[in-house]
DNA sequence: GCAAAAATGATAGTAATACTATTATATTTG
DNA sequence: CAAATATAATAGTATTACTATCATTTTTGC
């Protein structure tokens, strides 16, 4: 993939102060994202990350409320790469199997490291995705928070991808179902094969999560 | 479903006193339960617990180590149940699809409360499941934990069913990635359709999540 | 170059959590 | 009925996820 080095617009609900508006943001924002994927979210706390940037807990909440909404934050900012990427992808392929079958494959495949200009290490942030994300919607404040937006993103890609689906059959009765169930599969995939391979069936050699979930989508349509 | 009130053996490790042995054990399970349901995971704490129940922490305690290993017998206790019932049903089926389409309802399908007798209420486990499970084995502690042995009815169950796609399709590549991906899949979209339904295509009337899977796993293999 | 404004840092405090430890009181059982 | 066992009560701990206040540094607009 090519590197534009596009900017990423992140809604400013997701955040009180833009971390992207300063230095202090950022490096809260990327060591955020190093600490996250090292101790994991429920060891991680504002408090440990100041010591870690040489700042202070009171001045990263504010750039982020609470511990769950800079979560949310990366959520967001994943899915809103993911869809840019997506966009970018299949803007100039005509055929639509082809499109979907790009589609797939992004939303499956391993994110590589690629942007080292960036403040964000993407390919850390998909390994948060992969094993922190859904502690994003699963609380009881989900009704609440989709209420306020906090999941817009996600249903974005979902939604486009879904389009792309109907586009080739215009029947098809359960494309968000198709995709949603795609993409938290490839995440578990991944997770699995990391920690509990018995739940996969994963060879080291290939690239099984793509070929099985392009596979499973081709079988579908 | 037949009510045959046998007993689910739950391995020992999963508790320090078996909470099956004594009133207090089975208080605790019940309304462990049933407050889980309630407040959630996040919330549920072992002191609000012995409020309801009219004992305290402290003897909570005794049965189970943490809150965490509480979720954990929880879940092994549901995935055993589940084992129970798919070699039941499917037990006597010659044909081949047809236990394997039977598994895979059994797998998808909400439950209904069966089994006032027990002091276990599977329809409210079974959300637990759906929303809370994942909590089990997300965290930093997941190989030392499958090490112990703690996802192995889980496993056991997907093992099962790999089977019976094995017997039908002895040359399929991916039997664990499949079932592990419905199973997983199945309980998202549960999820889904109760709070973040633009992510399904969930309709009221009929067992949408059921039909999905059975047809995808029939056009996968 | 300087005052005002804004950003950041330091400190203290709070209620709750997830426990552990100890002691007291019931309850069971041999 | 005494001893053993189970349960309850109480207290205590380090940590968490914050909030509030005030001090200090940095930026900015003239």
């Amino acid at each position: 993939m090519v590197n534009l080095n596009i900017q990423i617009a992140i809604d400013s609900k997701f955040y009180s102060k833009n971390p992207e508006s300063s230095d202090l943001g950022r490096r809260i924002v990327k060591h955020g994202i190093e600490l996250i994927h090292q101790i994991g979210y429920d060891a991680f706390t504002f408090k440990k990350l100041g010591a870690i940037i040489q700042s202070n807990e009171s001045s990263i909440y504010r750039y982020f409320e609470s511990k769950h909404s800079f979560l949310i934050y990366l959520v967001n900012w994943y899915w809103s790469w993911v869809e840019y990427k997506l966009v970018f992808a299949i803007s100039n392929i005509s055929s639509q199997e082809e499109k979907l079958e790009i589609a797939v494959r992004l939303l499956t495949e391993k994110v590589k490291e690629d942007n080292a200009i960036s403040f964000i290490n993407e390919a850390l942030l998909h390994q948060i995705i992969i094993s922190e994300s859904s502690k994003a919607y699963l609380t009881k404040e989900v009704d609440r928070e989709n209420e306020k937006g906090f999941y817009t993103c996600y249903k974005r890609v979902v939604q486009r991808v879904s389009d792309l689906i109907l586009e080739l059959k215009p029947d098809y009765k359960y494309p968000h179902m198709l995709v949603s169930t795609i993409i938290e599969g490839a995440h578990h995939q991944a997770y699995f094969s990391d920690h509990l391979p018995d739940l996969t069936d994963i060879s080291k050699e290939k690239n099984t999560i793509v070929v099985f979930y392009i596979e499973l989508i081709k079988s579908v349509l």
